[in-house]
DNA sequence: TTCCTCCGTTTACATTTGTAACTCTAATAG
DNA sequence: CTATTAGAGTTACAAATGTAAACGGAGGAA
C-alpha cells in the first residue's frame, strides 16, 4: 500500500501536536483563531503558543503567509503523513516479536468505525496470505531469543 | 479485555527503550553485562549507560538488588505493559477520527506472525457488533468537524 | 498627531534528555 | 602492602522542550 513516510517527520512534541492537530482540522489559520482555539482546550499563555508556532515553522511543519499584515498557518504535511511517521517511528523501538502484540491492544482500546473495520479485516485477509509463522525477538545485538 | 495501563507508565526516552528491551529480554542483568550487550549496538560510554540506567531506577522503571558488591538490574513493569502504554499514549493524542487509518497503515507495515493476524481477525469481529458508523474529530473545543 | 493595542520577534529560564568525564571505594594483581 | 582496576556515584554541559515575559512596529482610536 503506502510507502514508509518516517524518516521525513520531524519529531513533532506533545504540546506541537495540539497545536498541528488545530492547523489540519482548520487547514488554513491565523495565528489569532488558533491561539484562541488552543486556549479554549489548555491555559498557555499567547507567548507560550506563539513559541510553539514558531519553533514549528523553523521544524518545517508549518509555514506562513502573509495576509493583511498578519500570518497564516498552514501544514506542510498532512496529518495522515504525521500519524503515520509518528506510529511508525513508535513501533520502531519495540521489539519486532511483539509488535503483533501491542497493535492487538491498540485495535482492542481504540474506537473504530465499520469501515475501519473492514479495512483492516481486508489487509489482513491479504497479509495472512504470506505471513510467517513466528518473528524473532531483535532486543539484543546477537540476537538472542526473547522469552 | 486488558485494562489501559498508560497511566502510570512513566515516559520512556528512546534511550531509555533501548536499555529496557535489554533488561527485559535478560531478565535480571548486572550493569556489566548490560553495558556490553549495549554497547554492541550503540557505541554509548560506560558512563551514558551508567547515566541511563540510574535515571530509569529513578523514574521507578528499573529496581536494583545487590549481589555480591554489583547490581543486578531488573525492570519493574512488563514489557507489554510498557508498550501498550506507549501506543496508548501516542494515540491519545491522534484526532479521534484517524486513528483507524494509522491503524491501518501500521497493520499493513508491521511484520506479523499468522498467530497475530488470528488475534487481530478475532478482536475484529468482535468489534464489528457493536462498531459506530462515525467517529468525530475531537481536535477542536468546539468539537468541529474535521474534514 | 498621539497613544493604545495587536501581532510578530527576542530573550529567558527551568526541566529533561543525550552524552560523558571524573571520583571514590573495594577487590585484585603483584 | 601497594598500585591497578572494576563498579558505583557525582558533576557537567549542550540541546531540546515547556512555559512565558518583554520588546518593537504598524494600524486604529481619539
Amino acid at each position: 500500500m503506502s510507502e514508509s513516510v518516517q524518516d521525513s517527520i520531524q519529531e513533532i512534541t506533545p504540546s506541537e501536536w495540539e497545536l498541528m492537530r488545530i492547523v489540519w482540522t482548520k487547514g488554513k489559520i491565523y495565528s489569532r483563531e488558533l491561539i484562541d482555539l488552543m486556549q479554549a482546550k489548555r491555559s498557555w499563555s499567547d507567548s507560550t503558543i506563539k513559541t510553539l508556532l514558531r519553533r514549528l515553522v523553523k521544524k518545517g511543519l508549518l509555514k506562513t503567509e502573509k495576509e493583511d499584515r498578519r500570518f497564516r498557518y498552514t501544514a506542510t504535511i498532512s496529518e495522515t503523513e504525521a500519524m503515520n511517521g509518528s506510529a511508525e517511528q513508535l513501533f520502531d523501538h519495540l521489539c519486532a516479536m511483539k509488535k503483533g502484540a501491542t497493535l492487538l491492544n491498540l485495535v482492542d482500546h481504540v474506537t473504530l468505525t465499520q469501515k475501519d473495520i473492514q479495512n483492516l479485516q481486508a489487509v489482513l485477509a491479504e497479509k495472512a496470505k504470506s505471513a510467517p509463522t513466528e518473528v524473532d525477538c531483535d532486543c539484543l545485538p546477537d540476537n538472542a531469543k526473547c522469552d
